[in-house]
DNA sequence: ACGCGATGGTTATACGTATAATCAGTTGAT
DNA sequence: ATCAACTGATTATACGTATAACCATCGCGT
């Protein structure tokens, strides 16, 4: 059945006898070592060797040995899946590979705090970017002195602790409210989804919203809305109790526009919708849904140029990047 | 500027030192290796040094020694995310790690063939799991002689060389393909989208149509659509001329009965159509969609459990995994 | 003839861990 | 009183790599 005899994977060693060199060479040669002496036909020798033993460095190995290991930890479970994160994830990993590093997800998804960080730590890499809702002082001193360059959080809100990636959600919410208000409504809604992993990003929309609300003494009620057409039909009396609703994103506001037409609410005559995220479809629904559309605002080579300074001063204070710029879309819905 | 200076991380040495024993008792006690004879007292007089130290192990070193890493690495390219597949990675991470394996996500997106395989082979890692399409047969043998057990290839199609987990999208194009024309269809129209991350599964599921149309002898007429209304409008004429369409997917089912309602043309009285992913949204739209729903087939814990086997026998033949289930569900638009 | 700087390598070592082999005490059976 | 068996540790080593330090050979100017 099986088909190759459990072989030891050939090492640098191998790779030596089968060219006729010592060790060194041979990491001298694969290595492209600046400074190294040797012929050029001695280095094909070893290419040649190499090549046919099939050799792949051992990276276990190599991190031992010169204390690094390249690579970059990002965990996932605080990204928000969608085209505008996969994308630019497929980038980052485009950029730092070019500069030698090594991008790689690491789920924990379980974890947070400092066991997530011990997790991580074991793999010795040169930087983590992990949520900020799982870096709290101590998991951040693990990483610390597991020789973690840099630690950056991704989050809703800046870090107290360290620099931060902000998705600044709470800036989506206001700029929502403002918009609603400024157009008249004087009654707000604002959907928080009750999908695990939409919540947290939810609230934290909310929050914008109830930032202005506040300020401009605007009544607000809080809507947390499963994904069903039940969940939204439910509330039927609600929705003639306010005249502008900030829908979290496209899909929910998609959702409350066909559960407001069963009711025999007019949009935007009855109530006024907001959506997010720009999904095409928005556009073609009647009304036309209003959207704010996130741009992302940093090339994925400054960010990584930012990671570098932050690796070669690993700051333990607070600082942020703002990876993405909101943009109001206003159609026909508000 | 930098909060600790840069100081090497604590080994199991400091460990001993710390707590008064060797190295070898320090390893013993921390991994709990049954049959080593170590008293109480010790135990916690190295675990307490460790925790005072804020020791992790060098995973790389644990590597090197033992000739094992417990690395699973699963390349994301190939994977579409949505809910489901980022679901079910998440129960495969759990399952995982209950059973001391790490799952880690490896982009080397831009990479395939032996380039590819030879990046994740520096980790060794006793499995990768990759898009069939980077895994050729030299590929497979650089994994396998860096001493990775098991090599699982994911795609629409299974590998001819190794176990695969068949996301069977041709069996979602048959499936829809059947049941329009069992209504009545005799001029059919698949939907292949024009986006990068789409397209291969969109031919895949054509690929399933063709098939059926062929066999039943029904002309079919191959869609190329970028998901914008322009795009769909531009086909103004081609709907006339076909009675069913399957859509790719409920997104671009709802675009294209957004365009045919602009056009004048009857949903299902003179096009039907099909999506798929079973959407809340879709079941809201007048008329409601019919669509195909996708399960999970296989629990989390089933799939690892056959991943052992495979990292037990590493078996170079193909086999099949399927994880999921379709299921057509009929609504209003067909 | 001699030293001397290149040239083209080699030898030796350390990184942190797991584990086989060994050893010093202590206990218990005869 | 003696030896075997057990307890609770220690010593020594190997894993694969990178790199500092060393060494042999050669060409060449004086």
């Amino acid at each position: 059945m099986n088909a190759t005899p459990p072989t030891r994977p050939p090492t640098s060693l191998d790779v030596a006898r089968l060219a006729g060199v010592s060790q060194a060479t041979v990491s001298y040669v694969l290595n492209d070592r600046p400074g190294a002496r040797v012929s050029d036909e001695t280095r094909a020798r070893v290419r040649e060797a190499a090549d046919r033993l099939g050799y792949v460095p051992h990276a276990g190995a190599r991190t031992l040995r010169t204390g690094r290991s390249g690579l970059v930890l990002i965990s996932m479970e605080d990204i928000p899946y969608g085209p505008l994160a996969v994308g630019t994830l497929e980038e980052l990993d485009r950029e730092l590979s070019r500069r030698g590093y090594t991008l790689v997800q690491y789920g924990a998804r379980r974890l947070k705090g400092v066991p997530a960080a011990r997790a991580w730590a074991e793999l010795r890499p040169v930087a983590v970017l992990a949520g900020a809702g799982k870096l709290n002082r101590q998991a951040v001193e693990v990483l610390r002195s597991a020789g973690v360059k840099a630690v950056v959080a991704l989050g809703s809100r800046p870090s107290p602790v360290v620099p931060s990636v902000v998705l600044d959600h709470e800036g989506i919410g206001v700029m929502a409210a403002e918009h609603l208000i400024d157009r008249g409504c004087r009654s707000l809604a604002a959907v928080v989804p009750a999908e695990d992993g939409l919540r947290e990003m939810g609230e934290h929309r909310l929050a914008g919203v109830q930032r202005v609300a506040r300020a401009r003494e605007i009544p607000l009620t809080r809507v947390d809305l499963p994904f069903h057409e039940d969940g939204a039909a439910a509330l039927a009396e609600l929705w003639r109790r306010v005249d502008g609703v900030f829908a979290y994103n496209d899909d929910y506001a998609m959702l409350l526009m066909a559960v407001l037409g069963d009711a025999g609410l007019a949009v935007p005559g009855d109530v006024r919708i907001v959506g997010c995220d720009d999904l095409p479809l928005a556009a073609l629904l009647r009304p036309r849904l209003t959207t704010i559309r996130l741009d992302v605002s940093a090339t994925p080579s400054a960010l990584v140029q930012r990671l570098e300074e932050i690796i070669a001063e690993s700051p333990a204070v607070p600082s942020r990047i703002d990876p993405w710029t909101a943009t109001l879309i206003v159609r026909e819905s508000s």
